[in-house]
DNA sequence: TTTTGATCATAT
DNA sequence: ATATGATCAAAA
């Protein structure tokens, strides 16, 4: 009998980290916050990024800000994802900061979105505001890597974004480019600025953007893992 | 109601 | 400023 508490450790395989995340479906957020010894804030305005780090503590992902996949010895990346009551998305997903300068010559093979998304474990939890956030349920977790397809419509999506970048178009481009994969900001605020390339090759000043998961995609993956799991 | 653009907290 | 974790909220 494993009682149920917080790895101590980074677990040693995909099946002590599935096993560990199965445990804690059909919980609330509440739950786990006090048996991890967290606080749980009122609603996420001001702690946007709270369920991820609750969730990081009791799958024992490496804590913290490090650049670096959150279980960089079975190479996985930990998604929470907000979804309704029929398990749809509710939000896009985050995957990375977009590279703005300095791309001559990458690839999609070399790419941090191909990198990130290589592997990762899919958490769902339940996002209704109308929910409290102490209320709110984790669902059950899915171990996902790309099939051919997905992995082709990312890449389609990733070399036509950053070939708008690297040809200076970066304030050209706009979330509706992309079928599965867009670019929006990703900044403290919209005063943030960083380098990019301009429209005759010139530096300048923009925004930094992210890539972000469309729901169409994540959906989809998501369903998948529903009907056929 | 949905999506796009903007934003929040924390560590380095 | 960048990287981690994302959701908010104005606009369409």
């Amino acid at each position: 009998m494993s009682q149920l508490v917080p790895l101590a450790m980074p677990p040693q395989s995909e099946a002590q980290l599935l096993a560990q995340a199965q445990q804690l479906a059909g919980l609330t957020l509440g739950e786990l916050a006090t048996r991890a010894g967290l606080p749980t804030p009122r609603d996420l305005k001001r702690d946007k990024g709270w369920i991820g780090v609750l969730l990081e503590r009791w799958l024992g992902a490496s804590a913290g800000s490090k650049p670096e996949q959150d279980f960089a010895a079975l190479g996985v990346e930990l998604k929470t994802i907000p979804v309704d009551s029929r398990g749809r998305p509710l939000e896009t997903t985050f995957v990375c900061v977009a590279p703005l300068t300095g791309n001559s010559g990458v690839s999609w093979e070399t790419s941090h979105v191909r990198h990130k998304l290589n592997r990762v474990l899919w958490v769902p939890v339940e996002g209704e505001r109308e929910i409290p956030l102490a209320e709110r349920r984790v669902g059950a977790p899915l171990l996902w890597s790309p099939s051919e397809e997905e992995e082709q419509q990312l890449r389609m999506d990733w070399e036509e974004l950053m070939d708008l970048i690297v040809l200076g178009q970066v304030e050209r481009i706009t979330a509706r480019h992309g079928e599965v994969l867009q670019l929006r900001p990703k900044a403290a605020n919209s005063k943030a600025l960083t380098e990019a390339i301009g429209a005759h090759g010139e530096l300048i000043f923009t925004l930094p953007r992210g890539f972000y998961l469309k729901k169409n995609f994540t959906a989809a993956l998501l369903a998948r893992h529903f009907l056929l799991g």
